[in-house]
DNA sequence: CAGAATCCTAAGAGATACTG
DNA sequence: CAGTATCTCTTAGGATTCTG
């Protein structure tokens, strides 16, 4: 059995597991990854409209709720410059950055063995039948 | 800067970076890793009614939703026995096995920096101005 | 037993218009 | 510029009923 993986499954609380699980969830949505991607690819803080055109396809109400969720779990700094018009200013934190490079070696995982998510669609789909 | 960590980003096409995008995106889902986790802990194959009896707060529909997009990905096996009444059994493949150790490290790591999360609340959130 | 079919609600996402 | 507010629409998900 791979249980043995598993033995610090059963040294963490449910409280613990619930907050990862949902640390998960978030992170793995449709544009998490992505904003975080572009963030890291850029050299300097980006501003809101930098982001808008750098990560394709999001809409500005989503771009802006995606953000202040990163925010909230510490992946992300919102820098507000009280100029006028105003400038914010968008970089991961360092925790940002660690767990993105965690979330790009899972990535990478994955797209080595792209091959075999395909290999799997010839499997048995029923069996004789025996007690 | 970080981007050499991300060089392999540059090495991937289009293509795979979508499959795998989607394919973590379907993994990190609300019930997916519950299931696998659940079929991961069994010593065998468990029918469906055990899966619904384990995978707590789980509705039948999603339940069979889920299970064939988890088939389709190519990370359990669903095994009919065409007996009356039915049985059905579901076991994770190898990849399945393999994805889900990768998952796991993830969110070791993440539970490991549980209070990193946390200490990020109070950061700046605005700034002197300054051009 | 394992599920398909149906109905329903609520959250998520897009588009648009407006504002400090 | 960087949002907020509002509206609509699609979708995910739950509850229930029915069947090979």
């Amino acid at each position: 059995m791979t249980s043995d993986i598993f033995d610090f499954c059963s040294s963490m609380t449910d409280e613990q597991d619930g907050r990862a699980r949902e640390l998960i969830e978030r992170a793995a949505a449709k544009w998490p990854l992505r904003i975080l991607h572009v963030l890291s690819d850029a050299d300097a803080p980006l501003r809101f409209s930098r982001l808008m055109e750098r990560v394709e396809g999001i809409s500005q109400k989503v771009l802006t709720q995606t953000l202040r969720t990163l925010e909230r779990d510490g992946l992300v700094i919102r820098t507000l410059y009280p100029q006028v018009p105003p400038r914010v200013e968008y970089e991961l934190t360092p925790l940002g950055r660690d767990l993105l490079m965690q979330v790009v070696s899972l990535w990478r995982w994955i797209v080595e063995h792209l091959d075999d998510f395909d290999a799997c669609k010839a499997v048995k789909l029923t069996a004789t039948a025996d007690a």
